[in-house]
DNA sequence: GACCAGGCACATC
DNA sequence: GATGTGCATGGT
């Protein structure tokens, strides 16, 4: 995909700052300044998968409480989790917050785990990146963050997760206009970084973490690794 | 007590 | 198709 194909598809991305420069120069400010960060946290491929669902709209360390009750009740896995009564699997994950609601789309998706890969996670790389995505889609309860997410992280695809600081950090520092959309943004770098599932991984990662530290609702910018960017901090969200 | 956190589906206009 | 609302715990 060439510049024009950038901007004819992408009104909602500036034309002065459509060069991966800026893309590029904002990854390594932030890669110089945090390091690595070793995403995602999790030990097997399953529990990345259970964690991308658990984590929406909730704070990673809540996210834990209800993984390790998971683990403690030896219930970690797609059998377990399929047969499990609602109750007890909503009592499990309680601390991750909206726990009934969670509890219908974990068990959501591992139904359609079991009918698509069983135990065997891997063969789902054996589908296209599009195709896959698409079938997580389908699933109730898997957005495009989420489906992003167990891509990139638990299946090591290339396609690039977009989420709220993603997209607070890129309007603050004006790469994207402020109506831009969820796969605006991906399209966004996508198109303008190496096609490098590492560097998607880390650039979603440290994003978080300037967006954890930095990039709050309201702005309180100072002292953030990006201040010397563009930025506008007066910008109101 | 208010605000925030690694969304998503559904109702309503 | 845009906008609003419900879902919920736990840390700051």
């Amino acid at each position: 995909m060439n510049m024009w194909g950038i901007i004819f598809f992408n009104w909602h991305i500036r034309k002065e700052t459509m060069s991966n420069n800026n893309l590029n120069l904002l990854y390594e400010t932030l890669y110089n300044h945090y390091g690595p960060q070793y995403w995602w946290p999790g030990d097997t491929t399953f529990e990345i998968m259970v964690g991308a669902i658990l984590t929406q709209n909730t704070n990673w360390t809540n996210v834990e409480k209800a993984i390790k009750n998971l683990i403690d009740a030896d219930a970690l896995s797609l059998e377990v989790i399929n047969k499990m009564e609602h109750d007890r699997l909503a009592e499990l994950i309680r601390p991750a917050g909206y726990f009934n609601v969670k509890t219908k789309r974990l068990k959501a998706f591992t139904e359609w785990l079991a009918q698509n890969a069983g135990e065997d996670l891997e063969s789902l790389k054996s589908y296209s990146l599009s195709s896959l995505r698409e079938q997580l889609l389908a699933v109730k309860g898997i957005g495009k963050e989420t489906a992003d997410s167990i891509l990139l992280y638990a299946l090591g695809m290339p396609t690039f997760v977009v989420d709220t600081y993603t997209y607070r950090v890129f309007t603050r520092h004006q790469l994207i206009e402020p109506e831009a959309d969820y796969d605006e943004l991906r399209d966004f770098c996508m198109w303008n970084l190496e096609e490098d599932i590492q560097l998607y991984n880390e650039f979603h990662a440290l994003l978080v973490m300037v967006g954890k530290n930095h990039c709050k609702p309201k702005p309180k910018c100072q002292g953030c690794p990006l201040e010397h960017l563009p930025h506008e901090i007066e910008m109101d969200f």
